[in-house]
RNA sequence: GGAGGAGUGGCAGAGUGGUCGAUUGCACCGCUCUUGAAAAGCGGAACCUGGGAAACUGGGUCGUGAGUUCGAAUCUCACCUCCUCCGCCA
């Protein structure tokens, strides 16, 4: 959400955001909206003023018949009322909801495109390993080393349903121990939040009310969210924060749920897809300007860009183009990991920057040092994510016997070096 | 699942239809006194929002939303949260 002023005093910047962001959206309906609705709060400010006047008066009437006068006055003003707030309500749903779509305004540096075809590759790490013998794919690795059963998972769950077994969950336990103790490094709390929250925190971190479709809903009307973006950015909500405790820093852990409905026919096999998984997520909340929400950004991409060199994988980083950006996302990185069956590059992580787009709908504000209270900025990025990462990794580090090669940081977390040995 | 009780400013805690956006205490800020501090005294101070260059000024906010009323922190209803007891499950 921005700020209606904002928007008023720069309609031309959020059309054009619309446009960069592929979204529909037309800021003249909101504009008339808000000319409609300015009319009538002012209007009914009006008559509340009078209201408010002749209350008092009511109170010290001297006489029972000027009580009476007042009180039958008031009666006519109540009636206007409660007409001009009647036509006010529509008028305000309309334009709550309108307000709901704004589109946040994409960095000057994101590049123009149509989908992610078009995100600008800034970076390569590594080089794209190469075998001396034909590599297989993690399915077939993973399902002959008794580490992951895809038949079963989906008589269990269904299509995208899996089983993780045996290595396969040692692996995952040792990404997540390894990953806790990396990010405890860098300054972060671990948090294991509940995933599954009110819809509250959807709408105030603007999963919705777009992404609806993608989430799994209770019958008590809560949603499992699909990252611990969700939750850890509700943990403050409606806070004043302190700016001495800022930013904040959270690691999230949590299962994740996403539907993936508008992906059906998208990686039908193995690992890349799937319905619910487990994430480690980097939260931050910064002070309230443009340099040091970059700052960060640039902190948490590098953070898992330095995760994803220690163990070893080839990657490389894009710079997301606008119709890849989400409604209030200001600019954002991928990192891909290179994924040799498929001989290219697959996303692992997502890092991405709101300013106060997130944290305005959520309530979250601290303190300046000139004592005024600001929203603070929020950003986040994907720290790892199982069984994601363990496409790319086992199909990295496949020997020519069906083993893998452990990553060298992960020894000691496996307790062994070969996979399969 | 059932039965009760409670939600008021940073905290504690009054207020049960009208000068209440709110008594009071603690904490906080300024001033006086003091070599300095403490203590004491005096004064200030909630948040959101419209208008205004500013002074200032309109509206809203007592968990949230709706209702009754000329008027709601106060009455009614729904919801949320917390507490106590019973039951059930682990």
């Amino acid at each position: 959400m921005l700020d209606i002023k904002f928007i008023r005093e720069n309609k031309d910047l959020i059309q054009l955001a619309a446009k960069k962001k592929h979204i529909d959206f037309d800021v003249e309906k909101l504009i008339t909206a808000d000319d409609e609705r300015r009319k009538f709060l002012t209007n009914s400010e009006k008559l509340r003023a009078e209201q408010n006047a002749a209350s008092d008066k009511i109170a010290s009437a001297t006489t029972p018949e000027e009580r009476a006068k007042l009180i039958a006055d008031m009666k006519v003003v109540k009636t206007a009322l409660e007409k001009d707030e009647e036509a006010l309500k529509p008028i305000m749903k309309d334009w709550q909801s309108l307000m709901l779509q704004v589109p946040n305004i994409p960095d000057m540096s994101v590049p123009d495109g149509n989908s992610d075809a078009d995100n600008r590759e800034i970076k390569t790490w590594g080089d794209k390993t190469s075998f001396a013998f034909e590599p297989k794919d993690h399915v077939e690795i993973m399902t002959k080393l008794g580490m992951l059963d895809l038949e079963r998972g989906q008589k269990v769950h269904g299509f995208r349903g899996y089983f993780l077994t045996g290595d396969g969950v040692k692996l995952c336990f040792a990404i997540w121990s390894y990953a806790l103790d990396f990010f405890s490094k860098k300054n972060f709390t671990p948090v294991i939040p509940p995933i599954l929250v009110r819809k509250i925190n959807l709408f105030g971190t603007g999963y919705l009310p777009q992404g609806e479709e993608d989430m799994y809903k209770t019958q008590d009307g809560d949603y499992l969210a699909g990252t611990a973006e969700v939750p850890l950015m509700g943990l403050h909500a409606d806070e004043t924060l302190a700016a001495a405790d800022l930013p904040k820093r959270y690691l999230g852990f949590s299962p994740c749920y996403r539907r993936e409905a508008g992906a059906h026919g998208k990686d039908v096999r193995g690992l890349i897809r799937v319905n619910e998984f487990y994430k480690l997520e980097q939260v931050v909340m910064c002070e309230a300007n443009h340099e040091t929400s970059v700052k960060y950004h640039d902190e948490v991409n590098r953070n898992t860009e330095e995760f994803i060199e220690s163990l070893r994988i080839p990657y490389r980083t894009v710079i997301n183009c606008g119709a890849d950006l989400g409604l209030g996302q200001v600019k954002k990185y991928d990192i891909e990991l290179w994924v040799p069956k498929e001989s290219k590059y697959r996303e692992i992580s997502s890092a991405s920057y709101f300013h106060d787009f997130q944290t305005r709908r959520l309530n979250i504000r601290y303190r300046d040092q000139e004592g005024t209270l600001r929203y603070a900025h929020s950003l986040n990025s994907t720290a790892i994510p199982t069984p994601r990462i363990l496409v790319s990794l086992v199909e990295n580090f496949q020997q020519a016997d069906g083993t893998i090669k452990v990553p060298e940081v992960l020894v000691k977390y496996l307790g062994k070096d070969i996979i399969g040995a």
